[in-house]
DNA sequence: ATGCCCTCCGGAGGAGGA
């Protein structure tokens, strides 16, 4: 069983390249990213066409997740219990998107669904935009509101396969930073502060594709020949629980998708599972004949 | 370097991205 995560840069514009790669690819669940939409702005028939139901958690033109599967899905979740919101409270706004407990709109930056035994996250993850900015704080409250969510979900199951997978807009190591204009002490993404956030998450969950894909950035910024000069960020995760991480059995960075007509800023992120080593009944109708 | 490129909405130019 095959699952991925990718920052699309807007569905609308990218439906086309990302159902020919989940066909080629032979991708079971895409979480997607920056789909920049509302359900009903999305190119739904076109991943119909391929075998792919999809879930969309999309309020406007801004962010935006999204999955797309060849499994049911159920249990979908749009934002998790203490995700806080960002911006002024502002009248009426229940009611279009949701408010945080201190009356915050909450955006469109996590999705939540359950496939066989897998408990799969899309997550989109505030950029921080500068340091200094509200925004910065807002994507460290958001992280730790993610998990401290996330611990109690381990605590109530601690054999659940949870994967959180998705544009973590973190970059851990030094050798994730391949762009010169990010650098520690001056820019986002790689402060002290962001890297102590994702490695908290180190009891709950682990990278899954870097013991396998040690090198190799999933990010590379449209401007300045960044991809040409191969200067990209490796901030694009899938993060399984322990149940998840020892049913992995292959990963890769989809690096090729990054050229060609049209590319995502983001590249997919790749890790295959195989369902037999998860110890629970999920049944992958694609490798087991069905039986009546 | 308040730059570069790309997408959004709206119909110009600002916001947001990372």
């Amino acid at each position: 069983m095959r699952i991925a995560t990718w920052n699309v840069n807007s569905i609308r514009t990218r439906f086309g390249r990302v159902v020919d790669w989940l066909v080629r690819e032979d991708v079971d669940v895409l979480a997607m990213q920056e789909i920049k939409c509302r359900p009903d702005q999305f190119p739904v028939e076109a991943f119909a066409q391929a075998g792919y139901e999809l879930e969309i958690h999309g309020l406007n033109q801004w962010n935006g997740v999204a999955f797309a599967s060849r499994h049911e899905m159920s249990d979908v979740a749009r934002g998790f219990a203490g995700m806080p919101g960002f911006g002024k409270p502002i009248a009426g706004q229940e009611a279009v998107q949701g408010v945080d407990a201190a009356g915050l709109p909450l955006e469109a930056r996590a999705l939540g669904v359950t496939v066989g035994d897998l408990r799969l996250w899309s997550l989109y993850v505030p950029n921080g935009r500068a340091l200094g900015d509200p925004h910065l704080d807002y994507k460290l409250r958001w992280l730790e509101a993610l998990r401290e969510d996330a611990a109690g979900w381990l605590e109530a199951d601690p054999e659940l396969p949870l994967a959180l997978m998705g544009d973590w807009n973190i970059a851990p190591l030094d050798a994730d930073m391949g762009d010169p204009s990010f650098a520690v002490g001056r820019s986002t993404h790689v402060s002290p502060e962001e890297r102590a956030a994702l490695a908290a998450f180190a009891p709950l969950v682990e990278d899954v594709v870097r013991p396998i894909v040690p090198e190799g950035y999933t990010f590379w910024d449209y401007k300045a020949g960044r991809f040409p000069k191969d200067q990209g960020m490796r901030i694009d995760f899938i993060m399984g629980s322990r149940a998840f991480a020892d049913a992995v059995t292959g990963a890769a960075i989809a690096r090729a998708e990054r050229t060609g007509d049209a590319p995502s800023d983001h590249v997919p992120v790749v890790c295959d599972i195989d369902p037999s080593l998860l110890g629970g009944t999920f049944e992958d109708e694609y490798d087991r004949p069905m039986v009546f």
